[in-house]
This record gives C-alpha cells, structure tokens and sequence, in this order.
DNA sequence: TAGTGGTCTAGACCACAAA
DNA sequence: TTGTGGTCTAGACCACTAA
C-alpha cells in the first residue's frame, strides 16, 4: 500500500502524484474508470483538499485524467501521444501500447567519459562514467537497444542494481535520491550498423528510429546521456501540435 | 486599466489570467522582464494569493512566464526549439535553423481520396482532395518532400496558388478563412523507396525520417493530411521532455 | 436531494536568492 | 536580513449531475 511519507524531503503533493500516476500506468485503474472522489483522497491520504487537487491539476495537465463536474474523476482513454512530452520508463511504454515488456543486460561497466558525451554532459572528459547497455523486448521480440551513461559520482555503485527486473529511475530514487524531471533529445533516423542489426535480429542497414537524450535531476544538473536505438518496423513516436 | 469585475459570471481567475496574458502577448513586458511579484497583484486586483497562484500556474504551463523561487517570476523567452510541440512552417524551420529555403513543385492536381487518407481525414473514401507535391531545398539541396492532401471542399480552387513564394498555410487562412490551430503526427523511420531517393538525391534504402500528419482547423475539423520524407543525413527533430 | 468537482479565502511556514 | 516563490491547511460557498 502506497502512503504518504510526512518525514520526507519530497512534497507531499509530489508523493501523491507519483502514487496515483504511477496506478493509472500501472494500469490499476482502467481507462473510463471511475477515481476516487477528492473527498475520499483527502480521507485516505490524509491531505488538505488544495493538496489533492493541485495533484489532480498535474494529472489532467498530462491528459492522464479527465474531471467532469458533479459526476467525478475519470482515467483518460489513452491517446498515445504521450512520447514526445513526457519521461515515460521503457514498461510503462510497453504498458501503454499494449506489449509484454522483457530486458536482456548487454553490458554493465564503468568507463571513462569519451569526448562528445562529456561534453552533452557538462563533465570533463575521462570522468568516471557508469554504462549500461539493455536490449529491450517486447512481446519476447528485440525492439530496442538502449545505451545508458551515468555520471557515476551522482549515484556511485549503481551498476550493481538488478535491471533486468528493477527499473535504473526507480534505483536512482531510491539508492541516490535523484529524481529525472526533465531531458533534451534528439531525434533522427538511421541504418542499422552491423552489430545492432544482429542484436535487434534485423537486416544490417534496417532502417532504426535513433534518439539521443540528455536527462537532468531535480538539482538540475545532467545525470545520463542515452542512446536508444528502435527497430523502425516496430516503434514509432506520437505528437500532438499546437498551431 | 484592466480590472477585475467581480459581478461578472467569469471566475477571477479567469479574468486575471486573460489581463495578463494579454499583456505579455501584446508585448506590455518583454522577454526576460519581471512580472509584479505574487504578493503586489494579490494587492492590485484584490484577490487571495491562491487564485493569483492558480493564474500563474496556467501562465507557466503554456511557457509565457517562468518563476524562480527567490528571484521572481519572468516572462519567457520564445523558444525556437519547439519542433515536436509548435506547428511551424517549412520556412520558418529553416529560418531557425539559419539556412536558406527553397520549393519545387511536383505534382498539383485533384484527386479522389484513397481509403486510408480518408480514414485519417473522417471523409469518405473518394471525396475530392487537393494534392499538392513539393520537393523542399535547403541551401539549394534537397532536404524533404512533402506531400499535401487537403480536403478540397473546405478551400475550393486552393491549387490555383503560387506555392513556391507563397505559403500554403497563408493561402488557407487568406483565401478560405481556414487556420490551422492543432495537428497530430507519427514520426517514422523508413528506408528511401527509389523513386524519393532520386528525387532527394541520395541512395535508394537510405534512411528517412517520415512524418505522417493530419491538422485541424479552427472549426475543429480535419482538414489536411500530411507526408513528409526527411533526408535523415539533413534532418533531425529535437524535443523537450518533463518527468 | 446527495454527491461531485469548481472557485475562493486568509493564513501559516518553508526554501531559496540576493544584498 | 529581506523579499521572492513553494507548500500546505481548514474551511466556505457554488454549480452541475444523477437518482
């Protein structure tokens, strides 16, 4: 049972919403149903009504939830264009779209910070950097490869996290107190090198969805630089513009 | 000077909200400069300080204005990176990006809507659709195709501009009262078919960023289907993210 | 009528930035 | 130390929906 944790640095408005946002992508409520009335969480959780419905303000800002007035509050229908707009981790990706999630670790090391990422980065080159290389399936199939680089001084001795099963967000909360609330990425299409071909269990020069993103923690500094690299005949990205 | 009517049947919020939204669109504060701080506009327009909040928080999530704790809240600056969220113009794009736009036209006829594009479009299959094909340069290179598909009922004779120095968006909002106010894509990868990959100058099976888009109008309904061909060695997107 | 979300208030204490 | 925004509370009254 998730509680709010009143000793804690984080906001109280913020343990909530990771709660609820985290059972609507979790899928514990369904799409249509019916949350709890503000009341009720007021009851549960122990908050002031302002509280509860800042969190809920947060929820409809990301179109996850949907108020109507004298009937209640609603999980959205999901419209799957959440990609481009918000950090959603790999399962809850998978979740969305309706597929099996599964994780294969191709490589777990500290290396030193080559050139360019130290650079992405804002570190000097030859710092301590934390790599973690994941072949991401879904459905049991190859779909993605991600190539994750941690500044290891923020969150020492990650690497011996389990991330087949926990998730490296999840681990760097926890572990290191660090919270991902905000990246930059770059987005561009590819031909799939020779060994990510065979990894992904593509012809070499498939055509790959490849994204390269900086995330920052809340004390806003860059903590990772990721390369994900996608099967283009599985994955494709979602938005939603404005005129 | 803009006051607040409190016998009025729209909430203060609201009210404050569009007064200041208005003056920061109308330029009364530029980029950069401070807003009176929460305490002074609670002070002029007579209103609690949670209302003043709930206004600024609305300011903030459409980017007008940031805050700082201890500093003060600031008009934002317009940021030019907004590729994934902002609908912008082919030329304006390349102006962002500081190289010089050039348009040929390939193809510029009537056609009757195939079944997947009308599906797209919420017409029937068949219904007349303008069909306009450009080849669009940068510094004198190739660098997309574009391919338009609007429905021709909405701006009859649209296909009779000049749509290598004018704009088709401008066209749309001159001739035929139509904006474009909201659009929503998927972004692929593909390897160049033959006939594209000549057309963009570059190897058959090269990889291609493909844009697949449907906008709508003002009045709320779809009025254009959209495909663009990047070459990706030219082209990549870039987006922000928000944990 | 009962229950829901929408609006609004007055106040408190905290964290951070700048002087 | 002062002034700023950040978080949180307890309570009030209203508008809408559904039974």
């Amino acid at each position: 049972m998730d509680r709010i944790n009143r000793t804690s640095k984080l906001p109280l408005y913020y343990q909530l919403y990771e709660i609820l946002r985290g059972d609507i992508l979790d899928g514990k409520w369904q799409p249509g149903d019916m949350l709890p009335p503000e009341s009720e969480l007021v009851e549960q959780y122990q908050l002031s009504r302002t509280t509860v419905r800042q969190v809920l303000d947060m929820l409809v800002n990301e179109s996850l939830i949907t108020r109507q007035r004298g009937r209640g509050t609603f999980v959205a229908h999901p419209t799957l264009e959440q990609g481009l707009v918000r950090i959603i981790s790999f399962t809850q990706d998978m979740r969305h779209r309706g597929l099996k999630p599964g994780t294969v670790i191709l490589f777990s090391e500290l290396i030193p910070a080559p050139k360019d990422i130290a650079q992405a980065l804002g570190i000097e080159p030859g710092e301590q950097l934390a790599r973690l290389d994941r072949l991401r399936l879904a459905e049991g199939e190859p779909l993605s490869i991600e190539e994750s680089h941690l500044v290891h001084r923020y969150c020492p001795g990650v690497l011996e996290g389990d991330y087949v099963s926990t998730s490296l967000r999840e681990a760097l909360e926890r572990d290191h107190g660090i919270r991902i609330v905000r990246a930059k990425q770059v987005i561009r299409a590819i031909s799939a090198p020779a060994n990510l071909a065979r990894l992904l269990s593509i012809p070499p020069k498939a055509p790959l969805l490849y994204i390269e993103r900086v995330s920052s923690s809340q004390h806003n500094v860059s903590i990772e630089f990721l390369r994900i690299y996608y099967r283009a005949d599985r994955y494709s990205l979602y938005s939603e513009l404005q005129g």
